[in-house]
DNA sequence: CATGAATGAGTCTTCATTCAT
DNA sequence: TATGAATGAAGACTCATTCAT
């Protein structure tokens, strides 16, 4: 393969992810304005001023562009979790967890439209999408999961049913971050958020009124 | 009017309130299977066995099961509640408290394709039925954060955001009893599930590490 | 057949020509109010306040009332219609026709909702239909080409094409009195009506400049 | 933009409007032989051999092709018609006259289908549908009023009232032609009916006996 | 690569008529 | 005779996807 050719054999690829990305900006855009399922590919096209068929070269479905949005926003909340650190010399375990919670909700807050997609979209219309966004949610409790079997392990958490108290900790961020983004409610600033949440998961309600 | 015309109207509204009920069935199972929208109405009248137009006979659309389904649900929910007592003689505040998470338990375990549907169902395709699951959804947040001040009056809920923390507290039940439910594991009982979610929202999951 | 036999049988014939009528007469309300088409048999009944089955105890179908109200009319109009006597003694010829058409917009007018029926319903949703509201229209202007024919061996009548006159005849009778029945515009009375009608079909609207 | 697109461009923008065409020319096929009301969308993708989807591509409900339908033919009859001319070296003022009565027969039975269907279309199903088609004759019987007050003003047309006598021509019009169009009934000419429909509407039937 | 015309299966809903009671 | 629950064929319209140019 000559140079010329390799050249512009490049330039065709980076062209065609230029593309594709003008594509998921326009979906993200209309999924999270009028949900998924009711985004017609006509709106699609519309916001992405492209035509028809342009759009079944970059993506073989409807569904597959959700797929995509999926990865990216999965891949932006697990890049923001860090492990807990009791390495000397490393902030304490509740800022390191504070941190992880704020950065979540950072990612969240940021990438708002994708938010309320994955947030809202639930299943019933098709078994694949179905069966996606499913094993997206097993993903995160499963990284829930995994901190706190190690926080367990470092007799930071209470004994518990890892599993269940995973799908919990999912659960109130899920309804929370979903309630805070839809209503538009702000009365509460980032720090305050994680801090709430962080207050919640790890202390519940209860003040316990002793013996 | 003569008896038997009476005898024979009584009957006719029994018959009538049977074949509702029939046709509620039905949905139920459709919905709890395929979600709402994804069920058709054609799915509808196979499972009830019925024609198209007895369909229409007793609700007005499809939307108006959903509804009915809702108000059944929201019901039984509301019904299993117990106000805490701080009376001389009532049990203690933490058994009431059991007392109403393993009532709730009941109710949507053994109103398993209810729960689903109510759990899964998705937003977005239709603007009356968003706000149809939207309310209903801050109706029982409304119910706990109500209790959350109570508690707080009371000296028993730790100061917070009452109205955030409502929507975890909801949040966690509802991701846990949705994996539960649709994954079938059964592995805890509902005795201990009970006893989990109530740790996890009453305490949290740490363990201070103390001073 | 025994007298009493013979008086239950009347009674009974009585009671069922009377819920005819009561039928009848609501069909005629409700089909000039929406227009035949646009009724429902639920609508009819509902006016009638009878049974859905009741009603087609009376009538085969929804077409055969409109049949009969069809009749109902063309027995009234051409009840009306007097033939031109010219014996000695009688009224003029133009006061004679004069009277016909005079009594013909009285049955219209008194008849407004079946008249507005009669005179919107088209044909085009049904070829039974269709062919009893073309045989009426047929049978009306059957009526007037024979006054015309009559009128012509007269020396009344000026040599024309009678077939094609008396539907203009119908036509421009048939305009006119749509419009100011359905418009309600009453800003001349019958009498000046049947007047114009009458100036119009004798007289055209031309002047003859002269020679 | 290059040549070639330009020229793309045209051709697609042509093949659009014959696709319209074809659209158009069935539904006038159809809607003649059972009526616009009678005819499933179904009757008219069936006679256009084209696939459900295509027609809504090319109008937005099966009403607006009725309205297409509409403007076309009020297009053709409001062209036919010519204003009476006294000006010296015209032609006569009957002749003018019977030009144009000449000139809407020709167009009416040129355009069969349509006109049949303009004649009997039913009202009372579509609130929309009814206020185009009165709007139509409105506009119809609206220039037929302005001739006759210009008749008047000229004094060829003898005192009447110009609404009234107006709805009587297009009465007189309607009934004629559609009899003729849908009996088939060729026994005239169209000579000899312009003849007659302007003998009546100009002379009326009566032959005055005279003092 | 890009286009957009064409497709057709699928949706909810209506309503005249029948029939068991 | 009267009832009204049940029927099911038919209707208009949507939209993800394909494919010839």
């Amino acid at each position: 393969m000559d140079e010329a050719q390799d050249g512009r054999k490049q330039r065709a690829t980076q062209r065609r992810s230029e593309r594709r990305l003008q594509i998921l900006d326009a979906c993200r855009k209309v999924f999270s304005l009028k949900g998924y399922h009711a985004s017609s590919v006509a709106d699609v096209i519309t916001a992405a001023n492209i035509a028809r068929g342009t759009f079944y070269l970059y993506f073989p479905s409807k569904r597959a562009v959700f797929d995509a949005l999926l990865e990216e926003m999965f891949g932006q909340i697990a890049g923001t979790l860090r492990r807990i650190s009791t390495a000397r010399g490393s902030d304490s375990v509740l800022e390191q967890m504070y941190g992880n919670v704020r950065r979540i909700v950072d990612v969240l807050e940021e990438n708002r439209d994708l938010t309320i997609i994955l947030l809202r979209e639930a299943v019933g219309l098709d078994a694949d999408f179905d069966h996606k966004l499913n094993t997206f949610y097993e993903r995160l409790s499963g990284v829930i999961e995994g901190a706190l079997r190690l926080g367990q392990s470092m007799g930071l958490v209470r004994p518990c049913d890892t599993r269940l108290v995973a799908y919990c900790v999912l659960g109130s961020l899920k309804e929370v971050m979903l309630r805070r983004l839809t209503s538009g409610d702000q009365s509460l600033d980032r720090d305050g958020l994680a801090q709430e949440i962080m207050d919640y998961n790890l202390r519940g309600v209860f003040i316990d009124p002793g013996p």
